[in-house]
RNA sequence: GGGGGUGUAGCUCAGUUGGUUAGAGCGAUCGCCUGUCACGCGAUAGGUCGAGGGUUCGAGUCCCUUCACUCCCGCCA
């Protein structure tokens, strides 16, 4: 018999009435009433109420002992009476009495409080981190986490893909985002990188011919924390398959997503088939290439009705004779909101950074109208003619912003997170996926004016090989998507350029030599050449997916072991000083900017 | 790198127009209490009001600087 327990703290029912027993766990909550000590013993399963009194020679002793001790107790089962049954206790039938206790591990006076739903300052929680997640609520997200990953990993065993572990030690890579460097002993001056994703293995495991790979692979990136974006590290669940064309990933990710969200949530999808939005649409519609389709809100184009003769809206009509774009978006019958309704937006806008959103509303007398501040700048053939365009009917309102169009894009993609929330017009109960498909592969960057990868720089281009038109770079479309749920971004993947000569070519138009690419891309450009299989993959967040399932809108709720914002982990105290002797043998020198 | 929010007891927070000795709940310590499950009652201890500077007869409160945490922008193929 274990010398700690015969039972967990979950464990004990009526059944076991009148057995001795031993639990062992932490005093979640102790109720004292002088001559009857209440205990809540709790473990990772549960909460069992233990009960002595002053007839017992260690009662003073027990009664001192501080919250959240760790104790072992030696106890008989008993029966609650009627009225004394707590049915919010899975062991709310039975309660132990205390023979004998021995205390495992005392505990000091707590810097923050376990048994308590209140919220407190994060910085702390990262501190005592092994305290707060005793707490009952990130307790369970973390234990969620763990049989998301293990329901996912039998998922993928199951149809037929095989997990590989790839180095963490590599090399550093051009493109994407900052790399984490670690500095090499043996080769004084030469860095390894942290991997920002397995991307240049998982094509070399399909060029070696494992056909089906995946992982949960740990990536590293040395970029700023949001919300849904861990400074440093987080997870992915990394795939690649081998002779696929983009349908038959869709295909499987899509079941495996599916089964994964159908299994630890209640919450609907929105649609039982992802529906395929192009990236084109994407930008056009919803402002962004993450769209929340949960938020029934789309934005319209209406650049054109400023060239009209009978449209006076002169600011906008210069900035559009400049090149500028205008798009609206358009709320159903709103025309009964108080003017602070609009006034609280164009003003939220504005604190954007964006120029403000102009709005109106229309309105049917005889004949269309439109009110509010812009309204008498609009003839009513110009307003039908917006009606048109945008399905807007008389009772709606129109917001409209101008300029160029990436900030135009910008702050309507926002405003429609903003409106909708504001008219609370999202269905918080709904997983509403999508693909996002037909990426660009290059783009023009805007501040160099030199042609770049948008994405992946090994997607394939989409088309027959022989005729795409390599001159017209921005027009060349890649096999490249995105899953995106309710506005987050939750993977992203490729059908892969296996071809060489191609590649080259590619890399070419983004302004690499290709001594530069086979100094860079050795390990694959190599293998490349050498007889490669058709291949593509793609990689959903872990830490994202959880997060949405755990219904939480911060990644750390759902990670065990954060950094805080500046990267720092005040548990470990992480990052931290090295002493000379450490950076003499590394060959390196500490040199401070002030 | 830039913008917003927050910072008062171990924890969560209140603190009026700038005015006496900065308060409450939880926690801690001590005492009372044999059926609680957020047990109850009483008492005690606990404060660099994030830090520095300024205005003022007087600053938790107003001004300037700065630090920390957080949210957002940039960044994240």
């Amino acid at each position: 018999m274990n010398k700690y327990r015969t039972h967990n703290c979950s464990e004990l029912r009526k059944k076991n009435s009148s057995q001795d027993i031993i639990l062992s766990g932490w005093i979640n909550k102790k109720r004292d009433h002088g001559n009857l000590l209440f205990i809540d013993l709790r473990d990772n399963y549960g909460i069992t109420q233990c009960i002595i009194d002053k007839s017992n020679s260690s009662f003073k002793e027990l009664e001192k002992i501080q919250l959240e001790s760790v104790i072992k107790i030696n106890g008989k089962v008993v029966e609650r009476s009627e009225e004394t049954i707590n049915l919010e206790l899975q062991t709310g039938e039975v309660e132990v009495n205390i023979d004998s206790f021995e205390v495992l591990g005392t505990c000091k006076e707590l810097p923050m409080p376990v048994f308590t739903d209140q919220e407190y300052a994060e910085e702390i929680r990262l501190k005592y981190r092994f305290l707060d997640l005793r707490r009952k609520k990130i307790h369970d997200n973390i234990i969620l986490r763990s049989k998301v990953i293990s329901f996912i990993r039998n998922e993928m065993f199951q149809l037929g893909f095989l997990e590989f572990q790839t180095p963490i030690l590599t090399s550093s890579s051009p493109e994407g985002a900052r790399d984490f460097l670690v500095p090499s002993r043996l080769n004084p001056g030469k860095f390894y990188a942290l991997p920002q994703a397995p991307q240049q293995f998982k094509q070399l495991i399909m060029v070696s011919g494992f056909d089906k790979y995946f992982q949960i692979a740990p990536c590293f990136r040395d970029e700023d924390a949001r919300a849904d974006r861990s400074p440093g590290e987080f997870y992915q669940l990394d795939l690649e398959m081998s002779f696929v064309e983009q349908e038959d990933i869709f295909e499987v990710v899509e079941k495996l997503i599916v089964n994964v969200f159908k299994k630890f949530s209640l919450k609907k999808l929105m649609h039982a088939k992802f529906p395929k939005i192009s990236y084109e649409e994407s930008m056009l519609k919803y402002g962004s290439d993450k769209p929340d389709l949960r938020n029934p809100l789309l934005i319209s184009d209406l650049t054109n009705i400023f060239s009209r003769e009978d449209v006076t809206f002169e600011i906008f009509k210069k900035l559009v004779k400049s090149g500028s774009k205008v798009r609206c978006i358009v709320t159903k019958n709103t025309k009964d909101k108080p003017r602070s309704f609009f006034d609280n937006i164009d003003k939220w806008a504005k604190d954007q950074g964006a120029s403000g959103l102009a709005y109106f509303t229309i309105e049917k007398d005889k004949q269309i109208s439109a009110k509010g501040p812009v309204g008498k700048f609009f003839s009513s053939a110009a307003l039908e003619e917006i009606m048109k365009i945008t399905g807007a009917n008389d009772g709606d309102s129109v917001f409209l912003a101008c300029g160029k169009i990436n900030e135009v894009e910008k702050i309507t993609s926002q405003a429609r997170d903003k409106i909708a929330n504001d008219l609370d017009l999202i269905d918080k109960n709904i997983f509403a996926f999508c693909w996002i498909v037909d990426y660009p592969m290059f783009e023009k960057d805007e501040i160099t004016n030199k042609i770049k990868f948008s994405h992946n720089p090994f997607s394939m281009p989409q088309g027959n090989i022989k005729d795409i038109n390599f001159d017209e770079p921005l027009n060349i479309k890649a096999y490249q998507y995105d899953i995106v749920c309710n506005g987050i971004e939750l993977s992203s993947g490729a059908i892969r350029n296996h071809i060489p000569e191609l590649m080259y070519k590619l890399f070419s138009i983004a302004g690499y030599e290709k001594t530069q690419v086979d100094e860079k891309f050795s390990g694959m450009i190599n293998a490349l050449s050498y007889g490669a299989p058709p291949h593509g993959g793609i990689a959903p967040g872990i830490d994202r997916i959880v997060m949405l399932l755990a219904n939480e809108k911060n990644i750390r709720e759902v990670t065990m072991f954060p950094m805080n914002q500046n990267a720092q982990d005040l548990m470990m105290n992480a990052p931290s000083n090295v002493n000379e002797e450490q950076l003499k043998e590394l060959g390196l020198a500490i040199k401070i900017k002030k």
